[in-house]
DNA sequence: ATGAAAGCGCTAACAA
DNA sequence: TTGTTAGCGCTTTCAT
């Protein structure tokens, strides 16, 4: 194995020369540098990652802790992962992959023994027993998601108030004037600041600005749940011509039923869906809707780890703005 | 922080007593054991990682080198890399994610600086770029997969022979008589020993085998295609109830021409299929198939590297064996 | 602009 | 069964 003394004696420097002129820690001749670049590229010298680590106290990687549980959507995940390295390697960091199923100790391990600077933790829960921890840790994280309570720690997610209004603004565009959300199902509204009550928030707020005629309806997760909610929609609101739905497993279910009741989607009724790209593709009337941007909240996640790595300071929230992607679920409002 | 000398110290021994101790490379005395152990739980002792690889040169982690290609299957990449961090966390060991986009390049650096003690490598390609790079680094690895020349590398994937002889077994055992298998694009077949000639080998023997009469179509990864061996099929074999198809992107076309002619499945045809089981179960008529393990592959992998980390030999090429999963796309065949 | 030298925290000979 | 000690290869003060 090539080691910096051998680069060092090979360009007539001392070993920390050859350092700085790799860390740019302090200013080298110009002609310097150029043997030691030479040096490198003849001896084929490569830092020890181990070495590095011990002396400078950064082994440039990065843990990213994955989920495990049923019904998050995978593609989403891996889309997340790849971004995570790609962002990271752009900072000459690499990836730790750890999963959830470690729990607490796996992060504490990782951190502990120094094997990564900092962390990116998925699918944070509202009240996510690594929160305590994960504040403890003396290495920075960040969190995709937003915990009920988030203080000291930094969080990055999509702007769920946002896409809420977005969803509003595209079925006013179309000229629709009454609409409905059906929404995740109702405990979730029940426990504090969640990302559910923000849509809520969007949606109606939205609906309001553009004159529409609105209703809220949180719905449980099952067909059935959905199947009665078409019904209640239909009785209750009989000018409805716009859904949106931010509640994934009811969405196939819902058009069915609707168009079950009579109603077709997107002719008589257009429905945007808050979901992953995959879902709405995949349905039978692809759902013009909005995903998470998960690669963009991968590279983000990083950016602002690189800059807490370096001392800085970040906001302690960051939202990302929503996109919309049309697809066959939504038409202008009929002629009445 | 709290390092090996300070347990030393507070138990009372050297420091290398106490790195023995955890270790386990030389025996401790009952006595001595337990009272490092309690001094270790008493300051939270973590051994530093970077500390330990350099003095060890291992760093008892693996890098994992996931595709980005699209055409493969997300959530089999996604298991793969999850039973694979699981199964070295059992050996003690993390992993590092690499993307294939990181190409040759991202495995001499993680191996040259000594960052990673060995390589799992998924999506080979029959003559990929990376084999001969592979075969020069000085640490093992295992290959996802099989290219055309595999001396010299530790490969392991899916029992292609054997899955061609399962779908056929199942078939005949079914009552089917007269069989044919939907393959791969023809110019997979022209480039040497593939993981497609081998499906083609256990089909064709199985039938022979079972008194079947049998056909083997390659078949272009076009709807249209799929279209057109379907009509040859019932033009040139009348008598065809049985069909196993290797070839993913044509599955769903190809059911869809069977039933356009006039064929129920599984009513008049029985279906078999290779893939992925997302793909097979979001069918409109879910298939019967055989998925590559993807879990298995993953811990197998990790335990073949082991092994070699270990100095120990192992087999070159690990096949493993086919499990096939009932689904709707099979029946008995109907009474004459 | 460069060099000398002291560690970083651990492991593994070598000794006893 | 345990201790002593010399590195592992690099970074970073402190000097010059």
């Amino acid at each position: 194995m090539v080691k910096i003394t051998d680069v060092a004696r090979h360009a007539g420097v001392s070993p920390s020369t050859v350092s700085y002129a790799l860390s740019g820690k302090r200013p080298i001749s110009e002609e310097t540098r150029q043997r030691i670049e030479a040096s490198i590229r003849e001896l084929g010298y490569r830092p020890h990652a181990g070495a590095r680590a011990l002396a400078s106290s950064r082994s440039n990687v990065l843990a990213l802790v994955v989920p495990l549980r049923t019904g998050i959507h995978v593609p989403v995940v891996m889309q997340f992962a790849v971004s995570v390295v790609t962002a990271a390697r752009r900072h000459d960091h690499d990836v730790l992959l750890l999963t959830q199923e470690e729990g607490e100790e796996g992060l504490r391990r990782v951190a502990d023994t120094a094997l990564v600077d900092a962390l990116i933790v998925m699918d944070v829960q509202l009240h996510d027993a690594r929160l305590p921890l994960l504040r403890a840790l003396d290495r920075p994280s960040v969190l995709i998601g937003f915990p009920a309570a988030a203080e000291g720690l930094t969080c990055i997610d999509l702007d769920f108030k946002a896409a809420g209004e977005l969803c509003v603004e595209r079925l006013a565009g179309l000229g629709h004037r009454v609409v409905a959300l059906v929404g995740s199902p109702p405990e979730v509204y029940v426990r504090g600041t969640a990302f559910a009550q923000r849509v809520v928030e969007g949606f109606t707020a939205a609906a309001h600005r553009n004159g529409l005629s609105s209703s809220v309806h949180p719905c449980e997760a099952s067909p059935a749940a959905a199947r009665r909610i078409a019904e209640q929609l239909l009785r209750e609101h009989p000018a409805l011509t716009g859904v949106v739905v931010h509640n994934e497993p009811v969405l196939e279910p819902l058009i069915d039923a609707f168009e079950q009741l009579g109603l077709r989607v997107p002719g008589d009724l257009s429905v945007t869906a808050i979901c992953p790209d995959e879902v709405a593709e995949s349905l039978r009337v692809p759902v013009t809707s909005i995903a998470l941007p998960s690669a963009e909240v991968g590279a983000r996640a990083v950016e602002l780890l690189m800059r807490k790595l370096d001392g800085a300071d970040v906001p302690g929230a960051t939202l990302l703005a929503p996109r919309l992607t049309e697809r066959a679920s939504t038409a202008p409002r009929n002629a009445p």
